[in-house]
DNA sequence: CCCTCGATAATCT
DNA sequence: GATTATCGAGGGT
């Protein structure tokens, strides 16, 4: 039947665990370009991703896991290949891939994606019918890709959400900045994108205020 | 186009 | 009690 012909085709492409237990910075440059498919009631949602931060072990003080471990982050010191989602601003998830070894809690955020496969779908989501607005943004894309905390905890390398290789080469220049939103740790430029890629979110730039009375 | 601000509750201290 | 890896509405330019 047609659904197992694309599901077998996804799984020969599917990135292995060995992709994921890489240093979370690699991991996250050549995560840019990569396709992540949701499947969801026998449709797929795919897209490109374009645009990724890294977050990366206990001295990283953007890290949920900075300080040590908490039940919210407990998930990030798996071994990599899985699933981090959590719940943020009373609204709004963001969805992350586990890295790096067991015991070393770290993971890349995926904050764009360009939209692919199951596009109509994802505009229900989202109430949109705007496609540059649909996934450039890290809530906006769990709200397309309908990614809960029902997701916290799974295996990249099963079937409800996994990243894939394209397969082609694709010529692109990455930039990279400092990670957006964040109070701290803001000296580090590890925040990857497409250069010129149009899916890419409106940054940003958190003003700092502290020390305010 | 731009910027400011409010929503809203899990999580941690 | 404070903060938050965000988003969209609203109003000004």
């Amino acid at each position: 039947m047609k659904f197992e012909v694309a599901k077998l085709s996804l799984d020969h492409r599917k990135l292995n665990q060995s992709f994921y237990l890489q240093p979370t910075l690699k991991v996250a440059r050549e995560l840019l370009g990569k396709i992540i498919v949701r499947q969801l009631d026998g449709k797929i949602l795919a897209g490109r991703i374009v645009e990724t931060e890294a977050y990366v072990g206990e001295n990283d003080p953007a890290c949920h896991a900075y300080g040590g471990m908490t039940p919210r982050n407990k998930i990030m010191y798996l071994p990599g290949g899985h699933a981090y989602v959590y719940f943020t601003y009373g609204m709004h998830y963001c969805f992350n891939v586990v890295t790096e070894k067991e015991g070393f809690p770290a993971a890349v955020l995926i904050r764009a994606v360009e939209p692919i496969e199951g596009i109509e779908i994802m505009k229900k989501f989202r109430n949109t019918d705007d496609i540059y607005n649909l996934t450039n943004g890290p809530a906006k894309f769990c709200q397309a890709f309908k990614i809960d905390k029902s997701l916290n905890g799974v295996s990249l390398l099963g079937d409800e959400i996994f990243i894939i290789d394209p397969g082609i080469e694709m010529q692109f220049k990455i930039g990279r900045s400092q990670r957006i939103g964040i109070s701290v740790g803001t000296d580090k430029k590890w925040r990857f994108f497409i250069q010129g890629n149009p899916f890419v979110s409106k940054v940003k730039i958190k003003p700092r205020i502290k020390n305010v009375k």
